[in-house]
DNA sequence: CAAGATTGACGATTCAATCTTT
DNA sequence: AAAGATTGAATCGTCAATCTTG
């Protein structure tokens, strides 16, 4: 019953809501502007570089990327006109649809990344200490248990077996 | 020149981005069924009803939301049409435009305000203790000062001498 | 010419059907 | 009927002009 925030409450909730405005903002603009993709492009291609065949289940890759399906579907269908992705069949589900890294993907991958990551060095991992980080770890950690559970209806929950990354 | 990071930093990051891809999610989930405004609406509410007269200069406006001049021109449309703000002329620089909340914006986010803060306290404050939140505002603050110099050109940048919230 | 603001076209995301296979 | 996936319409955001005033 207790609503509203304490003075010193607001003022880490403000700030914590314009780095979440600001971070992503940053990390897509240099995407962009040096590749020519988006965000959200880049982390499909990690994903699938990840995976064995570089290929992952169209609902797998919803899954992990925190994404619906008609979003994911959307957006292979862009990442397939650039020529990052193709779309393979399923031999096991006549359902499904599987989503593969062309090898123009994989290059371009290889080159962004370690852009990317320097990038995610000097805006977040770098300008804290290791304590902060750790501590940043476990309050994501914390809030995503909170979370998950109250949209397990509204995000996409991995189909079959498989080791999460 | 050290590039990629350590498995133990590659876990607190990607629990990181996570929460970062979800939690706005949540917040604009409960905004939207509940009340039809995003959670981006809700925000320059928020602005308006904090300001003198609950009116500000779009440029302003834009500054203290970290929105560009365009998106806030289409977002003021839209809740101009929805009655929740109207626009005034601006008597001191006619090259100025003002945005005023309606009665009817004031009465909605009376209403929407409460529920929110209650999600922020349930998906965040208080999930954490509070040195957690308290470090959570410093880690925001330290990423912000290494972020807005770099933004300074492609954020609008407060434009008069105003008090700061 | 620079600053404040808007506009229209384009791209990306969401939402509600739809289609196929299990 | 439920799960996997796609589609099209509508909404939201970005980008490059444009317009007006300082």
């Amino acid at each position: 019953m207790t609503v509203w925030l304490s003075e010193s409450q607001q003022k880490d909730w403000r700030a914590f809501v314009s780095m979440v405005n600001l971070l992503p903002y940053q990390f897509g603009r240099i995407l962009q502007d040096d590749f020519g993709i988006g965000l959200s492009d880049y982390e499909i291609l990690v994903r699938l570089s990840e995976s064995a065949d570089r290929s992952m289940r169209m609902s797998e890759l919803a899954a992990s990327t925190l994404s619906s399906r008609s979003r994911l579907s959307h957006q292979i269908d862009r990442l397939e006109k650039a020529g990052l992705v193709a779309r393979k069949a399923c031999m096991t589900d006549r359902r499904g649809s599987i989503a593969e890294m062309t090898e123009t993907g994989w290059q371009l991958l290889v080159k962004a990344a370690p852009i990317h990551v320097q990038s995610v060095r000097d805006h977040l991992v770098d300008v804290l200490t290791e304590d902060e980080l750790k501590t940043l770890g476990e309050i994501s950690n914390k809030v995503l248990e909170k979370l998950t559970p109250e949209l397990q209806d509204k995000i996409i929950t991995a189909p079959s077996s498989d080791l999460q990354s």
